[in-house]
DNA sequence: TAGCATTGAGCGAACGTTCGCTCAGGGCGA
DNA sequence: TCGCCCTGAGCGAACGTTCGCTCAATGCTA
């Protein structure tokens, strides 16, 4: 079919409206549409009901918001919702958000410092502001790129509750992640229990804590079966899978008798098995790969990935518990809400086909 | 370091505190903090601006909303955002909408009808009703289980200016998606130049339009080749790698002899790679594959995957366009926004190792 | 029958803005 | 010197709610 959408726009009615055509003060219709227990006859109550029904009443919660100084909204600054871990935190987030009544307005930051040959501020500030302006309840801070930004930093302590996922320069704001270093950690003791010894590691960019805390996990395991980490061993990729089969090419020219590899990401495990098979190594036999997230399409890859699992969702739930504690006036605790990873073991590590699992937990945050 | 985080909340600052401090009316603050162009004397204008730095006024867009009537808001209405797909068109559409000064208000819905083994309503509408009483300037519908919804379209219809990435059953909300019958359509032809005849599909749930448009076209090529189009070579799979791994072993079953598979996502390729490689066959030599969205991580699977890219940022770009025309008031057409799709071609495929490309138009939505 | 508690409903104010109108004062030309 | 226009600022109303208070009418008890 072919034609024009309407574009008549019906203007809301308003409770003035509705009561007028019940026949009773406005602020009684109020009561019954939007009160909670009140005494209100059942019969007027009816009429305002129906009333209500027959003009297609919705309330405004602009003018609720208003008066009641709370917006039952929060604002979710978020990096790249494009990269799928943060996609999982963000729907968690909502998801636990709406049960509480909660609706979330976000704001995908795009640069920033930090990001790739950018000194620039980045629109942090400038979408925090704009929460602001809008008065939610309350923000979580999910942009890695955020790290660093003082005045992102300031807005949030100084205006608003906030949570974070990634370390805020200054504190004031709790934070809620999973234990990174536990996670290289894991990952390394399970390549070294493998009995490799020459073992790698790709990792996404240092700037990020994540990165460093992930990096430190991989050297304590390394250091406590006695072999040296060595600076070789260690190449920085961008999370993207060209980034990392660039950084694993780089890898074999440094040290061709690599055994093994832990990937900071399965999305760049993808990489680093496209490299290592351009390179004609076969994965577990010539080279063992675990990586980081432990993504839906990591068993289903070829070999089957082992990976950390990362508790993405139960982080995104946690990080409004926590919000909506710091929002009820509740002090909340500064030191980093670390969630516990574990080790799935899949083909691509070696080990026995099967599944094992090793939870930990630990001391380090994003 | 260890302790809490402070819970005093400083209120802000109204606009008439801060014109209390510079000594004017509160209008007059009004005038120069957030009216554009006004009769202000210079020196006034100093003193008010100075004054709301002083104590940090922030401006209280839920007031402005209220008398404006308009919320510089628009509400986007998501199936899984975890799914990368609609992840890159919700991004694209919330930066479109950003530069346009628009906040987005996002509602991420679970179940619904047509879901897997529901036929229960879902929260869809219940999403949309919290989007209205929030009085969204708009609603962008980006959720597939949505499509046969007549409760959420009826919402859409007639509270809210909205435009829908998915089919809304009565029409009258402007749709806006890719050429989907035309990706079938050049994924398959690709097959069919490589000499290959025996082309199956993996397919996501038939439910969706989109599966049965992209099906069309597949049948669309095989039939103008004189191929019949065989239900043994159509299964359906569930969008998961897991499930494209099942109905590839069961495509495998039927049909031993097939030779090129077209598969209806990059995510499910994973899973039909796998399942192809467990059966002994090689990926091009013995099975060639194409496959739709071309996911970044697409090229570098092992073998890089020939794929259909579906625009979906730009589409998330015009969802937002379309929806500002509805906004200001125009007329818009009724008959799909269809965006052009191209093929991208690599190893999979068993074509040269080359890059190939091919645009084309049609006429069938999403 | 007088006094009082209870129920049902209305009323005024407030929330923080925007917008259009009014009004005081000063400069200027006739 | 008078009248006019322009500039700068104030004022009142409105947006659609919530909330607490007042008030009339009713039913019950003494």
């Amino acid at each position: 079919m072919s034609g024009v959408c309407g574009v008549g726009r019906r203007r809301y009615a308003s409770l003035k409206e509705v009561a007028a055509r019940a026949g009773v003060s406005f602020q009684t219709a109020s009561k019954v549409l939007n009160g909670g227990e009140v005494r209100v006859a059942p019969a007027t109550a009816q009429r305002i009901l129906a009333a209500a029904v027959e003009l297609g009443y919705s309330p405004n919660s602009i003018a609720r918001s208003l008066v009641q100084r709370a917006t039952a909204t929060i604002g979710l600054v978020a990096g790249d919702l494009t990269d799928a871990a943060l996609a999982k935190f963000a729907v968690a987030a909502e998801q636990a958000a709406r049960r509480h009544g909660l609706a979330v307005l976000v704001g995908n930051i795009v640069g920033g410092l930090g990001e790739r040959g950018s000194g620039a501020p980045g629109d942090g500030a400038k979408v925090v502001r704009m929460l602001v302006e809008r008065r939610v309840d309350g923000i979580i801070a999910a942009a890695p790129q955020l790290e660093e930004d003082a005045e992102v930093a300031e807005l949030l302590r100084r205006y608003v509750p906030a949570v974070s996922l990634h370390h805020v320069p200054g504190g004031g704001v709790p934070v809620v992640g999973s234990n990174h270093r536990e996670a290289g950690r894991i990952a390394t003791e399970h390549l070294l229990s493998q009995g490799h010894r020459r073992i790698a590691t790709v990792t996404g960019p240092f700037r990020r804590l994540v990165v460093r805390s992930r990096t430190r996990g991989y050297e304590d395991a390394l250091r406590a079966e006695g072999v040296d980490p060595s600076d070789d061993l260690a190449v920085e990729a961008d999370w993207t899978p060209g980034g990392a089969a660039a950084a694993t090419r780089l890898l074999l020219e440094r040290d061709p008798q690599v055994t093994a590899v832990f990937v900071h990401s399965d999305e760049m495990a993808i990489g680093v098995l496209s490299a290592l098979g351009a390179s004609g190594r076969k994965v577990p036999e010539d080279v063992a790969i675990v990586s980081c997230d432990d993504m839906p399409f990591a068993e289903h890859l070829t070999p089957p990935l082992t990976s950390v699992r990362v508790p993405f969702a139960q982080t995104g739930e946690a990080a409004v518990e926590l919000l909506l504690r710091r929002i009820a006036g509740e002090a909340v605790p500064t030191e980093p809400v670390l969630l516990p990873v574990e080790l799935v073991v899949r083909r691509s590590s070696g080990a026995g086909a099967g599944e094992g699992r090793d939870g930990g937990e630990g001391e380090e945050a994003t």
